[in-house]
DNA sequence: AAAGATTGTTGTTGACGACAACAATTGCTG
DNA sequence: CAGCAATTGTTGTCGTCAACAACAATCTTT
């Protein structure tokens, strides 16, 4: 079918350092055709997405918060009160899962339960003081992780990035 | 901090089918912002790799193939002889989780392992008969699912994204 | 008041990546 | 060429995560 010989491999590769060209960059000229890989967005986009993950743990490292955590602080940040539900929702997270997101940055005093007045099935989702401050810090981080983001695929085609993908935001 | 206003919640939401509106678009005008969220390119590419994923199942379900067992194929199909670290490598897949993968496609008899001669530690990886004329019709409905994608975000911006993208391919 | 829906919670399952350890085999080096 | 290091495939463990199911407490609807 395809127009590729079928060598019998040669498994030994290049020579020593193989294992360091292959990891580093999985594009490498190693003759290895993607064929109809190449062409769908979806592969891309995990490969990408991959990488943006790991840039952002690593730039945040230092005050151990990964992205949803980020995220789920950050809406709570913003909207004030938000039910559990609610963040859920808008994040796209189950609520069973943000349990125990909740539960972690509480254990930290990032976030509070309140228990609502309204409602008592629900809690109302605050910063603490401490989440205040810390988000604050957490958001420069996060902005010089974006700049990775532009280093890596540039400016023009990062703002272009989210152009296109707003609607999933 | 924020501008938003520390309303103390109102659960319930619009009224009956919250659910179906609130789950069917994250990006809903529900009132509840994001902040710093927007501007971010891993939250927008994160939402967009979920939605892309399920599409690929969906469109899949049929033949039982998933987005990984996809790529293997497709590599497998276009170099054939591939030793298993070879594929590993250049999909980013551990050559641990790679091994249950060919477990079960090869179990389905859609790829086999030959011992290699040159090498007794390697297996050189084959489609066989039944896995190429599989491959060519998981090649086709992975191909209706790219037209989804185009549907989703435009003709023109798939092809940006996938020239944005084209140095993690 | 009774039936149904919602909220938070707990638990289970399966997919997945990151590691570590191992046997068999190969390559390298002194 | 003898022995040590590296590679390949394999197995197993651990922690993360999404998808469910079930449950008690609490609204909502009728």
């Amino acid at each position: 079918m395809t127009e590729s010989a079928s060598r019998t491999e040669t498994p030994k590769a290049a020579s020593g350092k193989r294992t360091d060209r292959a990891r580093a960059r999985p594009n490498d000229a190693d003759g290895i055709g993607l064929d109809a890989l190449v062409g769908h967005a979806g592969y891309a986009v995990r490969r990408f997405q991959i990488w943006i993950f790991q840039d952002f743990v690593r730039t945040l490292a230092a005050v151990d918060i990964k992205p949803t955590q980020y995220s789920v602080m950050t809406v709570i940040g913003a909207n004030p009160g938000l039910t559990q539900m609610a963040v859920a929702n808008r994040l796209g997270i189950e609520r069973a899962r943000l349990v125990h997101l909740l539960d972690s940055l509480e254990g930290r005093k990032l976030v509070k339960r309140i228990k609502s007045k309204s409602d008592r099935r629900s809690h109302a989702l605050h910063l603490t003081a401490q989440g205040e401050t810390s988000l604050a810090k957490f958001k420069r981080l996060a902005t010089e992780h974006e700049r990775h983001v532009e280093e890596k695929i540039g400016r023009e085609n990062r703002e272009k990035l989210l152009q296109i993908l707003s609607d999933f935001t």
